[in-house]
DNA sequence: TTGTACGCGTTATCAT
DNA sequence: ATGATAACGCGTACAA
């Protein structure tokens, strides 16, 4: 790991040059300016945080507000992937992540603020800064969207409209008729539910009111909730899960019904498959990159904060990956 | 917030003065001392984490080696919380927190590292550089900090031992005479329950093996595994639970099967009682402060960078606390 | 006991 | 186009 004065030294100029070369304003010839970044790869040059820090009077830091749901439903969330992976991007632009505690009131030593889902959102909104650049990472749906529009806040989220439709296709290719979806109680506007209900007609599906089932958020219930339901389960020909909240109990219930998946009912799962993907069969399901959100919304908050030029409203497609719970 | 050089203005002094006093290092006279210190506090000076890293050519970061697993098992951990409190801590003493990631292969851009229970510390031992202060956070027993005195570590753990106590002694007290162990499949010289033994022989109780019920780690079919042994198990006076893990598959399992917490068995935690708090009712459990013990660690590992002494051996004691789930 | 001066690595400004 | 230099806030060696 080299210093901009070790480069400069081991050139034969200033360092000036190299600072100018590697900033990319100033003036500086081609010709030295190519030098000048191929000996900086080659002596791998790391900017130093900490000069860094002091020479803009910046933090290179990013507080990150997410809300940490100590409950039981709270467990089954990609929360700890998202610290990673936004942790690990931001490292690529200087920049370290702190986790900003639910309590708090300010937003004290932070140069900017990635706000995760819409609780992030609500959290930040009571104490940001409205110079302090943040965006958002969200599920892609109207509510959330407009929320973060109404901040006038950059968004990344991912989309899982091209998943379903590959799902629905597929349920249509397979003659997979009658779909019902397993799910927490939810308010008939629900976003995710007009979602798949458009993903379905697009291939002459429906889903009607009667095959929705809906869980009550009760923890000591889960279980036995699912395990009533299961004889009315059994008659669909596909049920959609509609989280990971609900696939994981789900299988342990039908387990114990003696309900064999897919044999006798496949599954497809509407959110990432964590936390199956070690079940017999892992549950197949949307798919998105959450290294992907993350490093897009890691850049967004980096160029914004440089004062550089970036899209304000990224987008990150779900795929839908068949990994054999579908009959 | 006010850096140095204002103090000293303020004062009309110099900043080295400022520098001195607020260091503890040096020779300042200890009226002026005091009242720079006073001014301090009133003036709330911060130092500037920048500019002490630059200056003192450290990154003011600490490395966290924790693993965290992804599995549904993981999913029951109480990581997030000790992210959070360490990260809260260790900005008290100046220093931020960075995640090291499981694929990490090297300890660069860190001053320390802190690492949790026995799959940190054997993530540190592949990567560490003995140079770099670490401390281990554990769970008491004789393995763990075993290992961590083999890699010359101090550790700061926490002692079931004292909880335990007090829950043998209710069960005593209560007349509770039958207890029974729930755990995940485990070797017999398990520290664990050679510690439960130990308390409950105490007060003259046992926990013979033929009321230990051993349960094998496949998600699918936890809740199915409890649900059969719940005959034998409310022949029990009491049933420990060794850890979260078993604890929230069990209250779903007995609300299947219609046994009745306490009125048909009585039920207490290993464990902190994470995730069934908002059960009903939450399990009675061990107790300790995850705070404390970050807060422990964090100092220890910063006393250590600035080499100064401090306890390498750090206890936090559990206690017991009934929630409501002991007849 | 007190003050001066330099260094840390980078950014940014001002002369050449 | 190029180079020299001040600033950023703090630690500290050394001179007074």
């Amino acid at each position: 790991m080299a210093s901009m004065q070790q480069i400069a030294d081991a050139l034969g100029i200033t360092r000036t040059h190299v600072a100018r070369a590697l900033s990319g304003r100033g003036y500086v010839r081609r010709s030295l300016k190519q030098k000048i970044l191929r000996v900086a790869r080659q002596m791998n040059y790391r900017p130093n945080r900490s000069a860094v820090a002091l020479a803009t009077q910046r933090t290179m830091t990013i507080g990150l507000f997410m809300d940490l749901d100590p409950s039981y439903f709270g467990a089954f969330s990609p929360s700890f992937r998202i610290v990673l992976c936004l942790s690990d991007a931001l490292e690529r632009w200087g920049y370290s992540l702190k986790m900003m505690p639910p309590h708090a009131t300010g937003a004290e030593g932070i140069d900017g603020a990635i706000c995760v889902f819409k609780s992030g959102l609500r959290h930040w909104a009571k104490v940001r800064r409205p110079s302090l650049p943040a965006v958002a990472i969200l599920r892609h749906d109207a509510g959330s969207v407009a929320e973060a529009e109404r901040l006038e806040m950059p968004w990344a989220a991912y989309d899982r409209r091209p998943g379903m439709s590959a799902l629905a296709a597929l349920c249509a290719r397979k003659g997979l008729r009658r779909v019902g979806l397993l799910s927490f109680e939810m308010p008939r506007d629900n976003p995710g539910l007009a979602e798949i209900r458009a993903a379905l007609a697009q291939h002459g599906l429906s889903l009607p009111d009667t095959d929705i089932f809906e869980i009550q958020r009760c923890p000591e219930t889960l279980i036995a909730q699912m395990v009533e339901l299961a004889p009315r389960l059994r008659a669909l020909d596909l049920c959609v899960l509609r989280s990971n909240q609900v696939a994981v109990p789900f299988y342990q219930a039908a387990h114990l019904v003696g309900l064999r998946i897919p044999a006798d009912l496949s599954l497809a799962g509407y959110d990432n498959a964590y936390y199956t993907d070690r079940f017999d069969p892992p549950v197949s399901s949307l798919q998105f990159s959450i290294e992907a959100l993350c490093a897009q919304a890691a850049e967004a908050v980096t160029s914004a904060i440089a004062g550089e030029d970036f899209d304000r409203q990224i987008r990150i497609e779900a795929e839908f990956v068949d990994r054999g719970s579908i009959r």
